[in-house]
DNA sequence: GCAATATGTTCTTACTCAGAACTTATTTAT
DNA sequence: ATAAATAAGTTCTGAGTAAGAACATATTGC
């Protein structure tokens, strides 16, 4: 019997259909991103002819996915051009489930948080708690959202690992969370479409189209927190998932043969090396503080004297350390930026030169180059913008969609 | 001044020129990697409509870019579905440049080798000795490429730094080559395009096209050679070049804290710790006997007591290196394939198991679950193969241009 | 031999974008 | 002020695409 492989998913064809819902998808991926953008802008980058862009536009407008507004004051000759933004109306529910508290936010098309709501819970959280409490907040918003705005659905940012298709939680470990169907329960309860991804790739979307990582197609992020050192790579704004999903683990790229013995096992990982809980320590902080740790950091910094020497040699030493995992990254990655989160952020703000300098001075040349470093710019936004995005998702690969899918609640 | 962005060509319009040409890529590229490939697979594999299939195939078969052959036996009811192969008598041809000779090849669209020719050099040739070179051999081919082949073009692997557009060896460091607009030259004197890349990219390339990388979409390469270890990173079965074209320099990421110093600058980078030339010495080898390595490294390993002691501890040594750099690698990029190349290659092939758990244990539980490794398969036609791909890529990306391109010669 | 199955072939249809021609709105030159 | 130049919106036509229906063909299995 001849080996007849069975039939991967290749590369799909392309049909008419597709062209029509790219271009859609293109032109409002570009309000979306920018928040505004002319016709004409629209023309030039796409490259499209202006009567189809024309017709993209208004099939957009009849979706009431975008508005047209009266153009800017124009600044050349010739006929100025109508702006496009997306409609303000259009939101999705964002969900951050977390040990102490359930945030739920709405969030407009345009990127814009309209309401956050911080529900505390006392102990941690069940997800048949999680959906009471969304459910119970949503039926409160119930008569806003029905009146004022089109729901697009719900997106879900959980602190563990969720499989891709499905929104299945197979594990959030900090929750205790185990094979939850969480998409499935929520959307039950709420009569929405729900999707559910981890809370690290949410946000590393979220600054990557708003944040810090805007116009650049193609950057790499690490995050530091409590736990450790997480990241994600972004190309062709997209983050790169990896076989199994598993990309982005930064934490774990040696820095110090001589180091101590981190939890994967291996020696001297960049997570055991530069941990906030030593920057916590050495500012007499502890755990709890870990919201004053800007202030009190960056405060040290800008004094005259410069940061106590304690303080600034272990600054020193991070960034040194993180300069080691990143000049090894830079090499591999060539990357066009690289985004600092969480307390890496926060190192980086205080001596930006000792990090920019240590990556300089010991990648390749050629890689070196054009590499820019930021500190992520989305603060208590972040989750929920994230979450947002996980919703707005399928409206944006498909706007015509939008149809099908709101039938019920227009 | 309202800051109006320099429109970058961001995202593009498809437009129905760009659905026909993506559609007749998409099938060519199937025969072309697959060697063989029925329309009913193509049919399954590409979504499209059987009508619009065989109107594809019509169009290659018209173009002169494949042929239609008779179905295999069928093991199942229903019609025999024909098979397509790409025509043998569409050519590319391959150059390679190097210190001491320049091999000259012939590759069919099918990724056959159908001539090899390798011409030393007494001295390292300088840009116009290879034009001329080159130019002499094909004048002896001429008469047979006139009439029995369709030659597409000349692909060049240039063992330097090749401007992405346009061809000019910026560096070429052991030809001595600077700024050199080697595929312009080439080009006049054949009267035949030409393009030229990087010989690690144009290796890549071939390896993943037709060699262990087949069939996986994603994939990282390290290869290593009496120069150093180099590598590529393969996503979407294309090669990632970073921002500037760079990545995939796997050689400087620290694996030993307490190593040498590197000619980068850094210490302990892979490239100083794991070096061919070491494997040389303990084996009694030197440099010139390079090609020996394989046989003497591997029957040393096959030999029922296995290696000398100080032999089996070197290997041993220089794996756990590249198992420390491979599991940092590992958890960055949750890779499906590891490839080995070169030296790296062998190491593997000597002791893959102390390889495989070196990763294995220290890697994190998620990436490290579905990685596989492999040794690079193509051996002496690697680069033939891959200097082809080069010529080739500009027809498999819009098949139909080859009536213009190959006008002339027609 | 006949039914079932799978595929190739032909023709029609719906839909898409490009482009030409025209209209509208602004700046710049006279 | 007025006209010219410029740039973009609008409308309509046309070329080209893939899908799908209906039919033709070639194989397996009963």
């Amino acid at each position: 019997m001849a080996s007849m492989e069975q039939s991967r998913p290749a590369q799909r064809g392309n049909n008419l259909d597709d062209v029509r819902r790219n271009n859609l998808a293109i032109v409002l991926g570009l309000a979306h991103v920018r928040g505004r953008v002319s016709r004409a802008e629209v023309t030039k980058m796409t490259g499209l002819n202006r009567s189809t862009v024309g017709g993209l536009v208004a099939e957009l407008v009849d979706l009431g996915l975008v508005d047209e507004q009266e153009p800017d004051a124009a600044n050349h000759a010739g006929r100025p051009s109508a702006i496009i933004v997306p409609r303000a109306d259009i939101v999705a529910i964002a969900v951050n489930p977390e040990v102490d508290a359930v945030t739920i936010g709405l969030v407009s098309l345009s990127g814009q948080v309209l309401k956050r709501i911080r529900y505390d819970t006392a102990r941690v959280p069940t997800p048949e708690e999680v959906v009471n409490i969304v459910g119970a907040v949503v039926a409160g918003m119930r008569g806003e959202l029905d009146s004022s705005f089109r729901t697009v659905g719900v997106g879900v940012a959980v602190p563990g690992l969720v499989r891709e298709s499905g929104g299945e939680v197979v594990v959030a470990p900090h929750l205790d969370w185990h094979n939850v169907p969480f998409s499935a329960m929520l959307s039950d309860a709420l009569d929405l479409p729900v999707v559910s991804s981890n809370d690290a790739s949410a946000a590393i979307s979220a600054e990557s189209t708003f944040g810090a990582g805007r116009g650049a197609r193609q950057h790499i992020y690490l995050n530091g927190g409590a736990s450790g050192i997480g990241g994600g790579i972004v190309i062709n704004n997209e983050l790169f998932p990896g076989v199994s999903g598993f990309a982005g683990e930064f934490g774990h790229s040696l820095v110090n043969s001589e180091g101590s013995l981190c939890h994967c096992g291996a020696y001297g990982c960049l997570e055991t090396e530069v941990r906030q809980s030593a920057l916590l320590a050495v500012l007499g902080l502890d755990a709890a503080d870990s919201e004053q740790l800007e202030n009190v950091l960056l405060a040290q910094f800008a004094r005259p004297e410069g940061a106590e020497p304690q303080v600034a040699e272990l600054v020193n030493k991070q960034l040194t350390f993180l300069a080691e995992a990143l000049r090894g990254t830079v090499n591999i990655f060539n990357p066009e930026l690289v985004i600092l989160g969480g307390f890496l952020g926060l190192l980086y703000a205080a001596a930006p030169e000792v990090l920019e300098s240590g990556v300089r001075d010991r990648a390749l040349m050629g890689p070196r180059g054009d590499v820019r470093f930021a500190r992520a710019e989305l603060g208590l936004d972040l989750l929920m913008i994230g979450a947002a995005q996980l919703a707005f998702a399928p409206v944006l690969a498909d706007p015509a969609s939008i149809t099908k899918s709101l039938l019920k609640s227009s």
